[in-house]
RNA sequence: GGGCGCUUAGCUCAGUUGGUUAGAGCAUCUCCCUUACAAGGAGAGGGUCGGGGGUUCGAGUCCCUCAGCGCCCA
């Protein structure tokens, strides 16, 4: 029971991230019930690149719950995820080895990457088979996983490591393609063939989710399409000319008396000569262009809406490589129509558009040269050219964007969660409220989790797809591509009267969707998963609540029938000073482990705790810095109070007594504040507390407590420390062990939360506690205050204090005279009368010669 | 266009249901080696709380309105 010499921040971390590992003090205890735990459904970050500062950030708020729950007896189930699977890390496999996944090259068990990291830049691509390239994610996912964790446990976090799970794991592919088959089985997945949103590059539909707009600049095309009944030209506003080809109607608004009169007439559209009939619908803006629209399949969703409810044919010019299709659609009979059509087949999208403007100017039908504008654009929010609509086969589940009762249930299931702030359940509400479409899960890639279901072949060797095969539950994980369906061998594949798998995988968000119950084994029907759902707390980013936080409510909803958590926590995101996010593309990402190396653990962490929940938050090493002195500060007067001796007295001193009132009343915010989440709250006021202890109290009891009847004093002092020790554990976990190791046994971190009960239990009753302090340390300042302007040390004798005081207020400093005369060196004070509320005190400095 | 958030000291931010003289840290300046801590301590200066209006005995806090910044959605 003794502090060190010279007590050291330096260290620390390496020590105890080995110690606590070896003492398994975060171990979650599986036998504990659903009463007395503390779930946390933690975000398994994206295995694609690094850490930032984003990451140490969020985490430490969470830890901190975490750290105080488990202080508080709770048994917290506190586990730690990858996710591993998806396109973000095929893209980061594709450019770390310079390679690319090609289906139909064969496996090669003998391949080696031709790169590991720096690949040259005019390297192409060498093409390889998905077994080859899914082992490449899964080398280097495994490479990365690895430093994250070595980072997270830097940090400190109070993860129990045995809980890990990544979401491309066999386990987490069978929790995956269960919850598929039985939202299959229960009618909430279906497949359907519609047009879909499409990434031309990445070759894949991709899901309302994941659509950002941004701002492109276009151009406006008149074009003129010509009436049937030989009275003139209708001219449209287009800003995709190259979609004519693709035109089945033009549409107006039904009140635009311009237009009243032609719904139900026709139109031929110029260059094709296409009969189209002109059709009225609401969602025709009157004032955008001439107020008269081509329908194309597809340009945009709006065409897509109008095809649908208006009944329109189909001619499909994009095809899945963003290309026109070698083949004109029916309807484009004419000789001429062929020819044009023709001359725009293997073109990309912007080439045709080109081409046909050249065609439309050439034939006249351009009624004015094209005016420029900016407006926004679909694109795949990863991608970098603007998303195609193609008719393509793809699986849903239905997350009420087609269903208003599905919707109302699923907003309802906002309002059955806490969310902190409670201003981030408008942005959920927000995004169920506009959805306009199912959930699109089916992706054409390679690295994920694959749709378990094959097709039967007909005599012919078409497939069916209205009775898909479907495997047992408990043969899961499968992957169609390579295992058969049940009474079927691999000689059956592709072969008529045989099957064929499904091609695609399923969405990252459609596994991680199911990060509670991946964690918590429920597809093993393991009872841990009882013990822990529906869970605690779901913290993570605000800008994931429309993916991750959604689709996690879905999936439970359908599966459990409740919220998957009671508790959601929207952290902020982290401004470089200048208040911009801080992104890699802008080069202002600072790296993690240089701060810790730099600052400290602790004082990266004492940054981020002090960041209000939610609240965008700028970078700050000076916060880092104050976190640092706030942690060697706790070292020294740790040593000091062990110093001078710890005892198990009664405090009795009216000052002791009053700064334990006041610790109580400190402790009793700090856990109110932690149980309504608000970490940083509790570390304000703990630290507010602890430095007015270190600099007046401490100082007010240091001579009586080095002298005769200390007992007082020192009991004051051990139990504030033990307590201010305790209450600091939950952000400081490093420093907070180190020194509660001087004296105490086991660890801090397994330590009971204080309780302010048990503080007031120890002392008597006070009612003005608050008081005595108060006007106790005004005195103080007021001599502090006259020695620093008279440019004196604080030692300086003082040869007279006199203060004006109410009686009130005299009876107070009476009671803690001893100290103040002592911590002031003050040789006499004398009260006089008051001259208002407040007292007044007037010091007269010793003459210098006398001071020593 | 709809929604949400923010605007308090030079900077970063607290300010809980309205209630003495609006706080902290950093930065600036002055002083002090004092035996827990100089990687420290004691102090000082610095704000008409974004503008305007209203409710109230009383508004940084509640209401209305305007402006700027940011985010989400369309």
């Amino acid at each position: 029971m003794s502090a060190p010499e010279k007590p050291t921040l330096e260290g620390l971390e390496t020590r105890f991230i080995e110690e606590w590992d070896r003492n398994s003090i975060y171990s979650f205890d599986r036998s504990v019930q659903r009463d007395n735990v503390f779930a946390i459904d933690t975000p398994p970050p994206t295995v694609s690149g690094s850490l930032h500062m984003g990451h140490v950030f969020s985490y430490t708020h969470t830890d901190t719950l975490a750290r105080f729950w488990r202080m508080r007896g709770k048994a917290v189930f506190y586990p730690m995820g990858w996710d591993d699977n998806g396109l973000p890390t095929e893209r980061r496999v594709q450019n770390y080895y310079g390679v690319t996944c090609d289906p139909s090259v064969p496996y090669d068990s003998s391949f080696k990457p031709p790169f590991r990291g720096d690949v040259p830049k005019d390297h192409r691509a060498v093409a390889i088979s998905r077994p080859n390239f899914i082992a490449l994610c899964e080398e280097l996912t495994h490479e990365d996983e690895k430093v994250f964790e070595n980072l997270f446990r830097r940090l400190g976090l109070s993860v129990d490591w045995s809980l890990l799970y990544t979401t491309i794991s066999d386990h987490a592919r069978k929790t995956s393609q269960a919850a598929f088959l039985r939202n299959l089985a229960r009618g909430e997945a279906y497949a359907q063939e519609a047009p879909t949103l499409w990434d031309v590059d990445f070759g894949t539909a991709v899901a309302q989710a994941e659509l950002e707009d941004r701002e492109r600049p276009g151009a406006y095309h008149d074009v003129a399409f010509t009436r049937t009944d030989g009275s003139g030209n209708i001219v449209i506003s287009t800003t995709r000319p190259e979609l004519i080809p693709a035109c089945v109607a033009l549409v107006a608004h039904p009140d635009d008396d311009r237009y009243k009169p032609l719904f139900g007439t026709t139109v031929r559209s110029p260059l094709f000569d296409v009969e189209v009939p002109i059709r009225a619908h609401e969602l025709a803006q009157i004032d955008k262009g001439t107020g008269i629209a081509m329908i194309c399949t597809f340009g945009d969703l709006t065409d897509v809406l109008w095809w649908r409810e208006l009944n329109l044919p189909t001619r499909a010019i994009i095809g899945r490589n963003g290309r026109i299709l070698e083949d004109a659609p029916d309807g484009i009979d004419s000789s001429r129509g062929k020819e044009n059509y023709a001359k725009l087949a293997g073109k990309t999208v912007k080439q045709a558009q080109a081409a046909i403007v050249d065609m439309l100017r050439e034939s006249g039908d351009l009624q004015a040269e094209p005016r420029a504008i900016t407006h926004p654009v679909k694109f795949f929010e990863k991608g970098d050219r603007p998303l195609e609509i193609v008719t393509s086969r793809q699986w849903y589940i239905r997350n009420g964007g087609r269903d208003a009762d599905l919707r109302t249930a699923l907003t309802k299931r906002g309002d059955e969660m806490a969310w902190h702030p409670d201003f981030m359940q408008h942005r959920y509400t927000n995004w169920v409220g506009g959805l306009n479409g199912d959930w699109l899960i089916s992706r054409q890639r390679y690295f994920g989790v694959p749709i378990p279901l094959w097709y039967r072949l007909d005599a012919s060797g078409q497939p069916d797809f209205d009775s898909p095969l479907v495997p047992d539950e408990a043969s899961l994980p499968i992957d169609p591509s390579s295992d058969s369906p049940k009474g079927m061998d691999e000689s059956q594949r592709g072969k008529p009267n045989g099957f064929i798998g499904d091609p695609d995988v399923m969405d990252t968000w459609a596994t991680s969707s199911l990060t509670p119950q991946i964690a918590s084994k429920w597809v093993e029907n393991d009872p841990m998963f009882s013990n822990v759902f529906p869970m605690d707390l779901r913290p993570q980013g605000h800008d994931i609540i429309r993916t991750w936080l959604f689709s996690t409510v879905v999936r439970s909803h359908f599966e459990h029938g409740v919220t998957p958590w009671r508790n959601a926590a929207l952290s902020g995101w982290i401004l470089d000073p200048d208040r911009k996010k801080m992104s890699k593309s802008k080069g202002n990402v600072v790296t993690p482990i240089d701060l810790f190396d730099q600052y400290g653990s602790d004082a990266v962490r004492y940054w981020a705790a002090n960041a209000r929940p939610g609240v965008d938050t700028a970078f700050s090493e000076d916060q880092m810095k104050v976190g640092r002195k706030l942690a060697t500060k706790l070292l020294n007067v740790s040593k000091f109070v062990l110093g001078i001796g710890t005892e198990n007295g009664v405090p009795t001193h009216p000052l002791d007594v009053a700064m334990l009132h006041r610790l109580a009343a400190v402790v009793r915010d700090c856990t109110a504040a932690f149980e309504s989440f608000d970490y940083a709250r509790a570390l304000e006021r703990t630290e507010s507390f602890f430095w007015w202890f270190c600099d007046d109290y401490v100082e007010l009891v240091k001579t009586r407590a080095y002298g005769e009847g200390a007992s007082s004093a020192k009991a004051a002092l051990a139990h504030a420390l033990s307590v201010m020790q305790r209450l600091f554990a939950p952000h400081i976990p490093f420093a907070t062990e180190e020194v509660w190791g001087w004296w105490q046994e086991a660890s801090i971190h397994r330590a009971q939360w204080p309780t302010s009960e048990s503080i007031l239990d120890l002392v008597a009753p006070m009612s003005n506690a608050e008081s005595l302090l108060d006007v106790v340390c005004e005195v103080l300042a007021t001599v502090r205050r006259t020695k620093t302007e008279a440019k004196v040390s604080q030692r300086a004798a003082v040869e007279h204090v006199l203060v004006n005081a109410m009686d009130e207020h005299r009876v107070l400093i009476e009671s803690a005279m001893d100290d103040l005369l002592n911590a002031g060196a003050i040789a006499a004070l004398e009260f006089g009368s008051a001259q208002g509320e407040r007292p007044v005190t007037t010091v007269r400095l010793a003459p210098p010669e006398q001071s020593a």
